[in-house]
DNA sequence: GCGTGATGTTGAA
DNA sequence: TCAACCTCACGCC
C-alpha cells in the first residue's frame, strides 16, 4: 500500500509506539544484523517522512532509511512479538509501554545513514504535498517547461514526492485533465489546483490509512451503486477500473501503459489526445 | 492450494 | 526497456 500517505502514517505510528523510549532492535533475517545491533537499546527520538522514504532517528546512531518499494510491509502489534515468520529485515520491540513490536518485511531499502546521507535523499526529492515545508513552485518550475505528459511528471519523485499510481490517476480524473497533456500546457492555476487537491487527498489518506478520492456527491449511496473496497483501500473513480463504467459519465474507463505503469482514465471526463 | 498482479525503485542492457 | 527485488491479497480451482 505504499504511496506517500502510507509512509507518513508509518512515521506517525512509529513515533507513537516507540518515540522517546528505548527500543530493542533485531534482524531475524540476518541481512541487517550489524546495523540492528547498533540500534539495539537506543532511544528512537524522531521519525521523518519525505515522499515514499521513511527515516527513523535513533539517538547516537543516526537514521534508519526505509523504502518499502512495491512489496515492503511494516506491521505493528502489541503484546509479545510472535516468532518471526519469513524474512523479517528489522524487528523493533519495546516502545512507549514496553509492549509494542513492529516487523519490517521485503523493503527495497533498509539502511543506517548519517544525517548528511539523509539530507542527500531529501535533496533529490521534489516537494511532498504532505510536508509543511513543501514548495509547489519548485514542482511548477519543472512542469511548466516540460513536454512530458503530466501523468508521467506526477510519478517522477524528483518533481513531486509521494504521489503514486493511485493518486496520479485519481487527481487527474478529479480535475478533468487529459493524462497525456504536456506539463508545459498546464496553467499555473491548474497546477495550483492539482497541488491543493493532492494535499487534501493525501492528508485524508494519512488519517484513514487508505486512499479515498470519490467526492461525497458521487459516493455509492448517492449514486445508487455498491461501494468498491479492495486491497488498495477505498473508493476511487478510475484506478484499476478498466472497461468499467465511469461513475460520472457512464463511459468506459480506459487503461494504457505509461512509463512502465498502468494508467487509468476516463476519455469522456478527461478529454484530450489521450482519448 | 496455485497463479497472478500490484500502490515502487534501481541498475544493467 | 526490462529484469530483479521477493510480499500479499485476490480469483479460481
Amino acid at each position: 500500500m505504499p504511496e506517500g500517505h502510507t509512509i507518513h502514517r508509518l512515521a506517525q505510528d512509529c513515533l507513537h509506539r516507540f518515540g522517546g523510549s528505548t527500543v530493542r532492535a533485531a534482524s531475524p533475517q540476518g541481512r541487517f544484523t550489524e546495523s540492528a545491533a547498533l540500534l539495539d537499546g537506543r532511544v528512537m527520538s524522531a521519525a521523518d517522512a519525505h515522499g515514499k522514504h521513511l527515516f527513523l532517528g535513533f539517538d547516537g546512531a543516526g537514521w534508519v532509511h526505509v523504502h518499502l518499494g512495491l512489496y515492503g510491509t511494516f506491521r505493528f502489534g502489541t503484546g509479545p512479538a510472535p516468532e518471526p515468520v519469513g524474512a523479517v529485515r528489522l524487528r523493533l520491540t519495546g516502545g512507549t509501554d514496553g509492549l509494542h513490536h513492529a516487523d519490517l518485511r521485503g523493503p527495497t531499502a533498509c539502511e543506517l545513514v548519517t544525517p548528511g546521507e539523509k539530507q542527500a535523499i531529501h535533496d533529490r526529492l521534489g516537494p511532498d504535498p504532505l510536508r509543511s515545508d513543501a514548495d509547489p513552485g519548485r514542482a511548477w518550475a519543472r512542469i511548466s517547461r516540460s513536454r512530458t505528459a503530466i501523468a508521467t511528471l506526477l510519478m517522477d519523485q524528483k518533481v513531486v514526492a509521494g504521489v503514486g499510481n493511485v493518486y496520479r490517476a485519481e487527481v487527474l480524473f478529479r480535475h478533468g485533465m487529459d493524462p497525456y497533456r504536456p506539463g508545459r500546457d498546464l496553467t499555473r492555476t491548474a497546477w495550483d489546483a492539482l497541488w491543493a487537491d493532492l494535499t487534501e487527498l493525501m492528508h485524508e489518506g494519512v488519517r484513514n490509512n487508505r486512499i479515498d478520492t470519490v467526492r461525497p456527491e458521487h459516493t455509492p449511496g448517492a449514486m445508487g451503486r455498491e461501494p468498491r473496497v479492495d486491497d488498495h483501500g477505498g473508493e476511487v473513480y478510475v484506478y484499476r477500473r478498466a472497461r468499467q463504467a465511469c461513475h460520472l459519465c457512464g463511459g468506459e474507463i480506459r487503461t494504457a501503459a505509461l512509463a512502465a505503469r498502468n494508467l487509468f482514465w476516463c476519455p469522456g471526463c478527461q478529454p484530450g489526445h489521450g482519448g
